[in-house]
DNA sequence: ATTTATCCATGCAGAAATGAATATCGTGTC
DNA sequence: GACACGATATTCATTTCTGCATGGATAAAT
């Protein structure tokens, strides 16, 4: 019978084209994952791959067994999610994935609370702007500023984050204090959340610009943020952030209607998981609370 | 991410109820098996099974991650058995079933004519009556005396194997020699090959006897043919092998016009591997051959 | 043409899993 | 009630596997 550590190795080759890629995907180190791949050749007597500098490119043979590992590697994850609510206990760690503003300004009060309400639910915070893959188990829930469309996924609208124009004094003391938004164009902006759709927002207020028109351009929010604080410009900033921040202040221009909308979501086999709801109600009800009480200041 | 080891383990217990059973099945040791659910469950943080005096009852907990495994093992079967004929060398082995009386006196020939022609491949046999397991691979080919139904597997309908009615001479010396079927009423006759439908066929010639008109029964055939040929009494022997043994006679009875059809098959995934079609092939020639040449004669 | 960045193969020491033997427990039977 | 049987736990020596460090090869970039 075969050995099925085996044919992990093999769907992680195959995925990811290469003995290194895999095996950091599969949290071993590459030199074992050519061990595996040599003696399922060996034990199959066919070459599965052939050996190129780019990687591992797969045979015709191999090509007939993929469709069958993967087979074995969705049954695998699905049985994963499904055991990871298997016990009573709340006790185990819960998985959460936001963007880095959202996860450095927002999360940290909401997860304190909740670990004092439960110590034995442990946190992991995954910040990244990049779309982590609830299917395959990079999170389990994701808070995403969209609406998430898989089938899979259960999702839970928490509100909408509306945007507006912050400053620091020191910045506004040095260049004065814009009061409408077509003053904005002659002032330093920081491209902030969505840089794209704020040039798009603009337009539509009869001010087409350019993408070079922000002097600072930062592909990290947070650093971006910081730069407002520092007075290094003006920002686009999400206003249950910005209002907890009291080096910056409000400019009087006009709204500028934007928001963000803010959804919660996490795979359907983990719903009846008592930890991941008690997870999830907790960031819904933190996160909708902060959205509802700043935006109407 | 979850060692698939583990979870193959986890199967084999759910699917023979014991540590002990599922360590046979996958050619391990007690201790292991225990070893991999105890540290399946530890991962998981909730108990799989009850240890009980008969074996492990799986827990709802586990049962909910059934369904799941049993497809991860289903999709790996597949795979071995894809993988089976991925070299293009015969070289190999073929695992093929048959019943005792086809595979103690009719296969030797051909299995050794067969290995003459191709020396790479390895034959084995696996001699029962009980029915083999094609999807799990207890054996890649088998000779069944009846239709196979599942639809995954191909089927060959070799022919029919005639039964006639033999006895040794000394037997003969002794009793005499009967010249009807209704003549057999007054002999000792030993049951074979599906005495059922022997009795079934005694009655349709207007001659029912029960079951224990046999004076001598016996579970196995061959032994029961090896007490023809000793002269214990007579026996219905399929015409291919009684033929082939010089120290026995076929009696010049009416034709019963019973015969066992004879049918090959093996799994839908093996049809292109060609080391199990060139089996199939000198299998079903081997014997269509000696059907036919003898059941005329 | 040289450099650089990947990627795979190999040798070796340490860690982890395995198997054999044995102990322990509960059940069914005589 | 004593005993045998079949099952799981435990212990320990050994094998096996894993990870680290290094070498070698190829393709893209300067």
């Amino acid at each position: 019978m075969l050995d099925w550590t085996l044919l992990r190795s093999f769907l992680a080759v195959i995925d990811t084209g290469s003995l290194s890629a895999a095996a950091e995907r599969l949290g071993l180190v590459q030199p074992t994952v050519g061990r595996h791949i040599r003696e399922l050749e060996e034990t199959l007597g066919a070459p599965l791959f052939r050996r190129q500098p780019r990687g591992l490119e797969p045979t015709p043979a191999a090509l007939d067994l993929v469709e069958d590992a993967r087979r074995m590697g969705e049954a695998a994850m699905a049985l994963e999610r499904k055991a990871s609510g298997a016990g009573d206990s709340l006790a185990g760690t819960v998985r959460v994935t936001a963007s880095r503003m959202v996860a450095t300004y927002l999360l940290p009060d909401i997860v304190a609370a909740l670990h004092v309400e439960e110590p034995a639910v442990d946190i992991e915070i995954v910040a990244s702007d990049e779309t982590q893959n609830l299917l395959r188990r990079d999170a389990d829930i994701a808070l995403r500023m969209y609406e998430p469309r898989q089938a899979q996924l259960v999702r839970r609208r928490i509100g909408d984050i509306p945007l507006a124009v912050y400053a620091a004094p020191a910045y506004l003391a040095r260049r004065g204090t814009p009061a409408t938004l077509a003053d904005l164009l002659d002032h330093d902006i920081i491209g902030l959340d969505r840089a794209d759709e704020l040039l798009q927002g603009f337009a539509r207020f009869g001010m087409p610009v350019p993408r070079e028109w922000f002097p600072i351009r930062c592909d990290d929010h947070v650093v971006g943020w910081q730069m407002v604080i520092a007075g290094a410009g003006i920002g686009f900033v999400q206003v249950p952030i910005a209002e907890a921040e009291p080096r910056v202040v409000r400019l009087p221009v006009e709204d500028i209607g934007f928001a963000l909308p803010l959804w919660l979501a996490y795979h359907e086999d983990l719903r009846p998981n008592r930890r991941v709801r008690f997870v999830a109600d907790r960031l819904a009800d933190g996160l909708a609370r902060r959205i509802n009480s700043r935006e109407t200041r």
